[in-house]
DNA sequence: CGAGACTTTGACCGTAGTCAATTTATGTGG
DNA sequence: CCACATAAATTGACTACGGTCAAAGTCTCG
């Protein structure tokens, strides 16, 4: 860890306030971290997620909270297309253009400047990274497809949580086998294109067979080798880029 | 048109033969011609479509037929993603990596290496033009999604179609209101998220309302002002590239 | 003309949706 | 810390969209 990893600062330390001790710090270490601050951009729950200051082409990364891709038809319907969790780049140029996509935060969401990333160390790391990273989340959105077209719900709702893991747990969010998961049950029914009674239903089911557990917003799978059977869940590639891994919370 | 075009050549007419009567053009402009006639692929309907000679980050431009991504689940369900049709460009790098995406010819297929194109007339126009169609093609997924996440059996055809109608009209494929459509029920099925009895009756009912006539392939679409409406149709923003269309049959 | 692929139809079933009411968090102001 | 308002989760009763199974009908092509 190169200790920039912004893990759970819910205070309001000013930067300047932080760089007390670090006097071994070369002039050059201090500018990085502090363009690195500079950077944040913060988002409400619920709110969308748009280009802050220096709108275009802009690429960035979150550093937590979690995120949605999503559409919303003309008389209600939704379907969410992805979600981006710490650690994922957005390509915010591309994102929000027309009507036909929205970036949704799901809750407080905190992003850093891609560029100011690469800045702070060589740069060809950290830009094949999020090369990697683009590439993956392609990836998912036919793992997507998969789940609402082709998949039963308990099939969709263990698959889904399955992926979930795994992300989480490449960025180290994952604690003893269990994840916070902060999506209401509307959220996962957008997502999975089932209705929010039927998820209810579902998970009641999940719970019932013993396969998860899910209170208060933290879920534990249990047997996820055997989920993973059950619900066609394909662990991604081994070889990828878990380089960035590094610079999330 | 350029004249490149390669509309329904049946034939296995030689381009050194082609030429006789085109003595007009430089050695430059008939060395283009033969490196597009040689980069041709073709490849058998139902076949898999993988990188030809020179394999790997090729990209490709479809002159004919229709294709289509997919992925086989271990049991058997299969699900379709995309349908690439003439004048779409392929990634073939990123295509049949793992066993998780498969590109299918649903025809007898034919290609045109990007890079001969790029090299044949300047370069920028038509490297801008793949760009906006893999651009286009992305947004397609996210369509797609949307269909089967959120859509009835009804609107999932109606949608489907009427995406396939805009992109063969925008390479002049649609001929008085109606297209060729080289697709059977059980593909119409995979892509829509249905079983093959349920997109047959959706049809047959499609067809007793007088909102389509489907006969031997041939598609034609009733008021498709209506239809859209219905289906939650959005036609892709306006102002996007046709270059590519040019190109192709 | 026969084989195989594709389409069509009927009967029946089951997964998932809808509507509506109730219970349980979650939060907010006093 | 409690009362109240609101969002979220649950449950029941009922419906319906779409799936499954099986058989018959069509179309194509060698």
């Amino acid at each position: 860890m190169s200790g920039i990893g912004a893990g759970e600062h819910r205070s309001d330390a000013r930067p300047a306030s932080a760089f007390a001790g670090l006097g071994a710090l070369r002039a050059a270490d201090i500018n990085s971290v502090r363009a690195f601050w500079r950077s944040v951009e913060r988002y409400p729950a619920g709110g969308n997620v748009c280009a802050g200051r220096s709108a275009v082409g802009k690429r960035v990364i979150i550093v937590s909270g979690w995120a949605c891709e999503t559409r919303i038809l003309p008389d209600g319907r939704r379907q969410i297309f992805s979600f981006l969790l710490p650690g994922d780049a957005i390509d915010l140029a591309r994102e929000l253009d027309l009507g036909c996509r929205a970036l949704v935060a799901l809750t407080r969401l905190e992003t850093v400047d891609a560029g100011v990333l690469m800045g702070a160390d060589g740069g060809e790391a950290v830009s094949k990274a999020i090369q990697v990273a683009i590439q993956q989340r392609e990836d998912r959105l036919f793992d997507h497809m998969v789940r609402i077209g082709r998949l039963t719900a308990k099939e969709r709702v263990l698959n889904l949580l399955l992926e979930l893991y795994d992300r989480l747990d490449a960025v180290g969010l994952v604690k003893e086998g269990a994840f916070r998961i902060p999506l209401t049950q509307e959220v996962f029914a957008d997502a999975l294109g089932l209705s929010i009674v039927h998820i209810n239903r579902t998970l009641q089911q999940l719970r019932r067979e013993g396969l998860l557990t899910l209170k208060s917003g933290t879920v534990t799978l249990h047997h996820r080798d055997r989920l993973s059977a059950f619900a066609c869940y394909q662990t991604p590639g081994s070889g990828n880029g878990p380089l960035l891994d590094e610079l999330v919370a």
